[in-house]
DNA sequence: CCCTATGTTCCCAA
DNA sequence: CTTGGGAACATAGG
């Protein structure tokens, strides 16, 4: 189920896989994701992530758009295998990108040119400006659900949330126009430093996540918050918190995380 | 049977 | 218009 972390990590190893590959054939097994299989012949040109969508570039051709949602993995294989719940494979001239989604909720589409995206800010570029505190200041919705808007900040989900506000001390349930202009640099701060380390450790594997190669991440060793209802906070010895927020389980340090 | 799940979208009510 | 709640999508696991 990944966020950010998780599909910078496979674009990383994607472009490094298949840069200067031909795309031969797209091969549909689940006809919810695409009506047809498609013989395409274009060089890739690359493999980078928007928000938490993966775009491959094509060479005269177009740019093609994976989201995996909840379940949703992506697997290079060149042994011939089919992993279950293979939804669609894209063949290359040296294996295979098997798009594997369990719970058939990840989507396959393709565009023109990047100008066709909406610009949303990265976490991981300069989004944190004058003009975003200002208008981010003038709603007043709780933070996490403003961290999760993937219309004003692409890339973080439920994990990271939790993970950065216990990072920045600053409680979910805060609104975002009681925030302070230090609550959000230390937003800025904390965003930049979990989501790097998470990167570093190649995700966050709690359940089946795996990277193209088929490994696990690390990064659940280094959670403080998320999944650790009633376990101690390792700042402070508090019973970590779980409540639900817009039906997502938000986890927190209720005395290191101020409202 | 119950509940939960790293995501997104839509409908509805306050 | 904004915000939040709930359901839907479809499946697996505890």
């Amino acid at each position: 189920m990944p966020e950010l972390p998780e599909v910078e990590t496979l674009c990383r190893q994607l472009d490094a896989t298949i840069r200067g590959a031909a795309l031969v054939a797209i091969v549909v097994y689940d006809r919810k994701l695409c009506s047809n299989d498609a013989r395409i012949g274009k060089k890739v040109l690359g493999a980078r992530r928007r928000g938490k969508e993966i775009l491959i570039f094509l060479r005269q051709g177009p740019i093609l758009r994976i989201h995996l949602r909840m379940s949703g993995r992506l697997l290079w294989k060149n042994d011939g295998q089919e992993p279950p719940h293979t939804r669609c494979k894209f063949v290359f001239d040296g294996g295979s990108l098997h798009f594997v989604d369990p719970r058939r909720f990840g989507t396959l589409a393709a565009c023109r040119n990047l100008e066709d995206l909406p610009a949303v800010p990265d976490p991981l570029g300069e989004w944190m400006t004058d003009a975003f505190i200002r208008t981010a200041s003038a709603r007043r919705l709780a933070i996490k659900s403003f961290l999760l808007d993937q219309n004003v900040i692409a890339g973080i989900g439920n994990i990271y949330a939790c993970e950065i506000l216990f990072q920045s001390g600053i409680h979910p349930w805060r609104r975002t126009a009681d925030m302070t202009r230090g609550d959000w640099i230390r937003i800025r701060g904390a965003a930049d430093a979990v989501l790097k380390k998470a990167i570093d450790c190649r995700g966050t594997t709690i359940s089946d996540w795996t990277d193209l190669y088929g490994r696990k991440g690390s990064f659940q060793n280094h959670l403080r918050v998320y999944g650790r209802e009633g376990k101690r906070c390792r700042r402070c010895s508090s019973s970590i918190a779980r409540e639900v927020m817009n039906g997502r389980g938000t986890y927190y340090c209720p005395t290191c995380q101020i409202p």
